[in-house]
DNA sequence: CGACTACTTGAAAAGAGTCAATTCACGTGG
DNA sequence: CCACGTGAATTGACTCTTTTCAAGTAGTCG
């Protein structure tokens, strides 16, 4: 049916190196782990940028059900809203500090927020595949490598998990019991060591690779 | 865990009505069912406007599995890309017209393009939602809900598929077998009639609302 | 009318979810 | 310093959903 697919590469998860200094911010504001930054149905305000720490973004349903948006740390910058009410929760995953970026209404600066909605996009898109299109070994790889991808340079072999298991479930679309399960047929195939629970060393990239479809 | 849920509300499919008009478009180029608009990898370019048909945007995993991301009907917009080259592919699902518009290096065009993308990025949050909180029956009556908000004013109860079950498949993340599974049991339920198997009709929308979680 | 493709249906197998019971890690207070 | 309590994580047994593989049926276009 398709003839042939060219190589599909990830959207790399780059932290917005030069962006964030054009946008004009406040002072930074301290949050605990749990401490909830925003709200569905809050007004819409500032955007803001992860100084240190970790900020999930999600999405709770009537039955308590909840669909994790995103994890984001430090340099990254989340926000964005259509309307004048936030269509999601935001709260601090661990002890977090947010620079708040004032979305002023001159059209230069739409110019770098558009950069930065695109950056969203992008990655909404890479984590509706990891959700759409690969089973649970596949999901919880992805995220082990996308987590890897993010901390320091990238290569150490080491992954600290901030968030618990249950948003690691959330965000993958799984139960916190495949996730655990999971983990330990990874560990006991030796493609990862499990240090403690939120500590885990990357033994066999590659295998995390060739799982993640 | 959570203390309660507000009422979640997806985000509303709305045609963007006024906006394209601001933007400088070239003429209408048509295609017809199957023809390809751009692939991954090709040089970055125009975005498009639907002025008729149905377009769909997708990526090929190396296997050969396809995940789309999304459809695209009438008035509405797509073709927004973070590099300089295309991320994904872009074809039409039946006879299709197309209004490029030129991404101008303006300022004040960003404003526009800066909307525009955040509801592609609303929208790609509600697809993660559909896809990862829901079992195939819940993804399918949002599948069927979308598509019949789309349509007219989005009260006739008729709705038309322009996509084949495979597509409609890949959407969903799930396989064809369930989506023609999960459309049987619908209408076996006179949940749904299926006139033909691209014309459905909602004969019980609050029960698929109900499946929508 | 025949051939092709799309769609549907069936039976068996695999994967993930559910429910329940431990185990583990860590902080508190004796 | 150790016992205890709490919440998080793991493990087990079982069920249920979805996939897989394999036919079969229906449309459609020549």
């Amino acid at each position: 049916m398709f003839d042939f697919a060219p190589a599909f590469s990830r959207t790399p998860v780059a932290v917005p190196a030069a962006l964030p200094d054009a946008l004009p911010g406040g002072p930074v504001m301290a949050f605990d782990a749990g401490d909830e930054i925003y709200a569905e149905g809050d007004r819409s305000g500032a955007l803001y940028q992860v100084t240190r720490g970790m900020v999930r973004i999600y999405r709770l349903l009537a039955d308590g059900r909840r669909q994790i948006c995103a994890f984001h740390t430090t340099g990254e910058i989340f926000g964005f809203e259509t309307g004048a009410e936030r269509h999601f929760f935001a709260d601090a995953v661990t002890a977090t500090g947010l620079r708040p970026l004032r979305p002023g209404s001159e059209a230069d600066l739409s110019h770098e927020l558009l950069k930065l909605a695109l950056r969203s996009l992008n990655r909404a898109h890479d984590h509706l595949l990891t959700v759409g299109r690969n089973d649970a070994g596949g999901r919880v790889a992805t995220f082990l490598l996308e987590m890897a991808g993010r901390q320091s340079a990238g290569d150490r072999a080491t992954v600290h998990l901030p968030m618990s298991r249950t948003d690691i479930a959330d965000y993958l679309g799984l139960t916190i019991e495949t996730v655990s399960r999971v983990l330990t047929r990874f560990k006991d195939a030796r493609i990862i060591r499990l240090a403690s629970a939120r500590e885990v060393d990357l033994l066999d990239r590659a295998a995390l690779e060739n799982m993640t479809a």
